[in-house]
DNA sequence: ATCTCATACGTCGTCTGATGACATGGTTCG
DNA sequence: CGAACCATGTCATCAGACGACGTATGAGAT
């Protein structure tokens, strides 16, 4: 919380450039902005609307044509493909790029781990509390050192997930992986001046509520605690995302 | 059917050497020739490698990225993702067989469905509200005609899944599909020598209370009924198991 | 001798310009 | 009137350059 170590630096880079590119293009194909057929704008065209060059955006469709989203034809355009609501995925994390997909998957995970917290309180087994703890310390340690202890959070929420002795909890957040955590997708210096710390320490208290319930087996206090917890890294996602709504043109 | 214009092309190009490389380095991962951690090439070596120009290179690892197969740190290189291993999809349906599974993924679906019908309370549109209520008349329709209204109750619920406004609760149900909906799965045969009726009855009930709760824009309510629904619905199948362990495979 | 800090280097991110390939439509010639 | 030809627009790829970021190495101080 000291060292104004930002004299001047209006050249604001979330992720990258293509990333953000493509993160436009999707939310106006989504947003029915490019309706399935021809509409993409042309690649010089979108140099001047997106202001960046050609090499970036030839990176954002690219990425586009892996996600499936569109097609480009040679010496055609690119085009919205039509089988866009046919989703042969479940759920198709390779779309998963814009703050607004992280808040959406926020929200089905608070549904998904504030039951799950409230059944691992009730079934969890001694061994099962005593591999969440670890993770918390796991956690704890990481973050004294200056890490993001990305793998030790995913191994708590993990633990909680196998503690429901319900195959389908822990196969669905494996599925997830840590893909859906918000800082593993989303640069850190949205968030405040000092990214890390005062956020990662506010977590960890988190994790530690919800370790408490657990061990107490109070199913009501741990689904609370719970969706607390991702409720808080949802609105501190929110205010990030407000913070700067994209789109610098 | 037109002419022999191929005189001498051993220029093949099946899609785009991008593409070409994607796959390349896609094998090579997969084969475990590059390991979880660091492995991939500089994009210079891969250059030479792949004889290609560095633009093609980044293109395809940028795909790879967008698969979430690689991730790429600035100034440093690019790594194999280590949870590579997680697995294609979320839940396996094809092994929902055993009276103890669909209670399990009952038990999933009282956490997504119960969050679900209270943003759906919150969020939905008139129209969204209407189809319910159409889908609810139908399955009453349905039931005293003899059926048993699976579609209409796969339609309800499904709704009620769109209403969240959020994409991802809409994916996931339909992925689940009607394949968890108790009596699809199990031979009715199991319940009450009257099983359609009293049971379809109960069902459309509870379908009722929740479109009120939903009508009203009652969250609480609406999460509440939506549990409650789900509840009987296990506790129903519960009881069919007790009563016949399992069998008739 | 060890620790600390600053600089150098390797690597990725982006920009710019140029050339070739593909598809389409208009033009010209038979 | 029809068919071949060419002009145009677009994407695909190449080549070179510069800036940004992280790491490692070396010089200096204690």
């Amino acid at each position: 919380m000291n060292t104004f170590k930002v004299p001047a630096l209006p050249r604001q880079r979330p992720v990258s450039l293509a990333q953000e590119v493509m993160s436009d293009l999707m939310d106006k194909i989504r947003g029915g902005q490019y309706k399935p057929g021809e509409k993409l704008p042309t690649e010089p065209e979108m140099m001047v609307e997106q202001g960046v060059s050609r090499t970036v955006v030839r990176e954002a469709i690219s990425r586009l044509q892996a996600s499936g989203l569109v097609e480009t034809r040679h010496g055609v355009g690119t085009f919205v493909r039509p089988s866009t609501n046919s989703p042969a995925y479940p759920l198709d994390l390779s779309t998963l790029v814009t703050i607004h997909d992280v808040l959406n998957m926020l929200e089905l995970r608070i549904s998904l781990e504030t039951e799950a917290a409230g059944l691992a309180a009730m079934r969890r087994t001694d061994e099962q509390l005593q591999c969440m703890h670890e993770a918390v310390l796991a956690f704890e340690e990481g973050v004294n050192h200056g890490g993001m202890s990305i793998e030790a959070d995913y191994q708590f929420h993990l633990q909680i997930a196998l503690a429901t002795h319900n195959r389908y909890f822990e196969d669905f957040y494996r599925y997830l992986g840590t893909s859906t955590i918000p800082r593993t997708r989303l640069d850190t210096s949205q968030f405040s001046a000092e990214p890390g710390k005062s956020y990662l320490f506010s977590t960890n208290r988190e994790h530690e509520n919800i370790l408490d319930a657990i061990a107490r087996q109070d199913s009501q206090s741990a689904s609370a605690a719970m969706r607390m917890h991702l409720s808080n890294s949802r609105e501190r996602l929110k205010r990030a995302g407000e913070a700067r709504p994209k789109n610098d043109s």
